[in-house]
DNA sequence: ATACTTGTGTGTCCGTCGGACACTGGGTGT
DNA sequence: ACACCCAGTGTCCGACGGACACACAAGTAT
């Protein structure tokens, strides 16, 4: 698909430039960024052509010279929202830290971009900086015996919980503490729902992070595990 | 909101039976169903009022007497598709087997609907079978020491992974490896993602799960590190 | 100076979406 | 026989993503 390709190009940087230097106002750059205040103010759902142009005082039509698709240009907001990939060589301690701090880089990213969890989910195009963030942390896994395939799915694990437990972008088998309602109704019902009827009660009040130190400290554990396993002489 | 009060009413079942027994053809059960079949055969993008309407040969307009929008439609249909929560009172061998039978369950139920895992994501009504499912998971977990946070922190990173992991709900810090182009690419650039180009070319053509397996290992073997230092004295 | 080309933004149109609202026509209770 | 009631219809609206033809500027060639 003809608009797929040059996405690629756009993101990675080796499309042709214009022959002339852009004598306007419009780029892709300003474009992006106007659609990221949109997103960042009043959530994705209002990040439309029109609104984005009109911000820049400008058609919607114009906005298709710099960008194929709507969804390119969605593309573009992330790999300008995720921002640089962290440099994490600096962290001490071996790759328990370094992944901690990783999540945590990762975590304020998305909690400044609350959009971004969501958009980054679902078939889409990928860029350099995104890919720059995977890199980081696959590194951080160097030497720890793991093998390609089990250090991505470390990664892709631990990223995705980042992604469940950010912003409201999950609900449904999660923060029923927050949600009012459903407590109320499983309140009422709590006979035939005596596990979390109970659950809930026991956690009545206490401030919710929506299990994300709990999940970072149970998936790091169980890294903890398998890598122990792979060396069975701790010779360092 | 009215709508979203007569959406739990809905769900929850205490909305007023209709006076008259329903003499015609069109029932929620019945758009819920239709709609289903539009999601599993297109796609949660091809659900739309008129879509469901015409597979029932019917006006959309005539849907709005039985469902109070869409988002109510869309919380009738992941009512219906997630099926009845499982019973695990028969397997044997603690929480752990437990576990892993409600989640090749959920994971079944998801493959079967592929939109579900998009679809419960998000700011939405939650009904009573798929509480009933986080409350076979809870239940799963009495007797482990684990308190009710704990219990229900276990039960989302669970589910989490598990939708992170179904079909192609998450891309983006994953599998690159069935994405031709991402991997063209990421061979081009292999000298900017050393590590990424390593553990890529050390899976090559590997059959991948997106990390499920590897995943569920490593969180139950977290569970089990916390758990068991919650028991210092195995007693039993 | 003039004509041509090229690239940037505009204006208009289309199909689809969710939804409001007024209607109609057949079945029911009186 | 009657009026009521209500499930389903028809029409309209604003917003969406996007196609397409056009206007208009600036730079180049003559």
């Amino acid at each position: 698909m003809a608009s797929e390709d040059q996405g690629v190009d756009l993101l990675w940087g080796s499309r042709d430039k214009p022959a002339r230097p852009a004598r306007l106002a419009l780029t892709v750059d300003r474009i992006a960024a106007a659609a990221i205040e949109v997103a960042d103010a009043e959530g994705m759902a209002s990040v439309s052509m029109q609104q984005v142009a009109a911000r820049l005082d400008v058609t919607k039509m114009a906005l298709y010279r710099h960008v194929a698709s709507k969804a390119e240009l969605v593309a573009v907001m992330i790999e300008s929202a995720v921002g640089e990939p962290p440099d994490l060589s600096g962290v001490p301690g071996g790759w328990r830290p370094s992944l901690v701090r990783w999540a945590d880089l990762m975590r304020e990213t998305w909690r400044r971009h609350p959009w971004l969890p969501a958009a980054t989910t679902g078939e889409r195009l990928t860029g350099p900086r995104e890919v720059g963030w995977t890199e980081a942390a696959v590194a951080a896994l160097d030497g720890t015996g793991l093998d390609g395939g089990e250090r991505m799915d470390a990664v892709f694990l631990l990223s995705g919980h980042i992604r469940n437990t950010q912003s409201g972008a999950t609900a449904g088998t999660q923060p029923w503490t927050e949600q009012k309602q459903l407590r109320t109704v499983l309140h009422e019902h709590r006979d035939r729902f005596p596990a979390l009827h109970e659950a809930a009660r026991s956690i009545n009040g206490a401030p919710r992070d929506n299990g994300w130190a709990f999940g970072l400290n149970r998936i790091l554990d169980g890294l903890e595990v398998l890598i122990a396993a792979r060396r069975p002489d701790p010779t360092d």
